[in-house]
DNA sequence: GCCAACGTTGGC
DNA sequence: GCCAACGTTGGC
């Protein structure tokens, strides 16, 4: 299944959440969630260039600072009105729940693993919460994520 | 165009 | 609570 998932030609992303505010639960609840609230022009950038069905890891910030699942990009982006800025200034995506991870990847495993996720933004700009992500290094966080917490 | 001051995000 | 890393704003 994830590997059929990944042979297809789509690209890849991550995108933050506090899940106070919006977690993958949530997520899994809606069926459908407008991405919304970013407010820096890279993150919104990376948005734009998304295509549904391409995939995204959802990273929870905050107390959990893991990947906890995947969502798939089911509408690409469009305007999101904002007061105080002309139309078109920012933009929204929907995102549907696909797969929830058995075990969340956590910041600190990625970081123990700088040498296979070289480059990856995640540990290299804190602050960015859209970005791309290597089609090796999704892999990777899937396989991690599939694994059930040893005994 | 430069830079200081300030604000925000998010990890520690 | 602190701080690093950015981003934004405004004075010059």
């Amino acid at each position: 299944m994830v590997i059929a998932v990944l042979a297809m030609n789509r690209s890849y992303w991550l995108l933050k959440t506090e899940p106070d505010e919006c977690s993958y639960d949530d997520i899994e609840r809606k069926g459908v969630d407008h991405w919304t609230g970013v407010r820096n022009f890279q993150a919104r950038n990376f948005m734009r260039k998304m295509k549904k069905g391409d995939l995204a890891l959802v990273y929870h910030t905050g107390d959990q600072k893991a990947v906890v699942g995947v969502a798939e990009i089911s509408k690409e982006a469009y305007d999101e009105p904002v007061r105080g800025f002309p139309a078109g200034s920012w933009s929204q995506v929907d995102v549907v729940a696909n797969e929830r991870l058995s075990r969340a990847v956590s910041l600190a495993e990625l970081k123990s693993r700088s040498d296979e996720f070289k480059g990856f933004l995640l540990l290299k700009q804190s602050r960015l919460s859209v970005m791309p992500v290597e089609p090796e290094h999704f892999k990777k966080i899937l396989k991690l994520g599939s694994k059930k917490p040893g005994p």
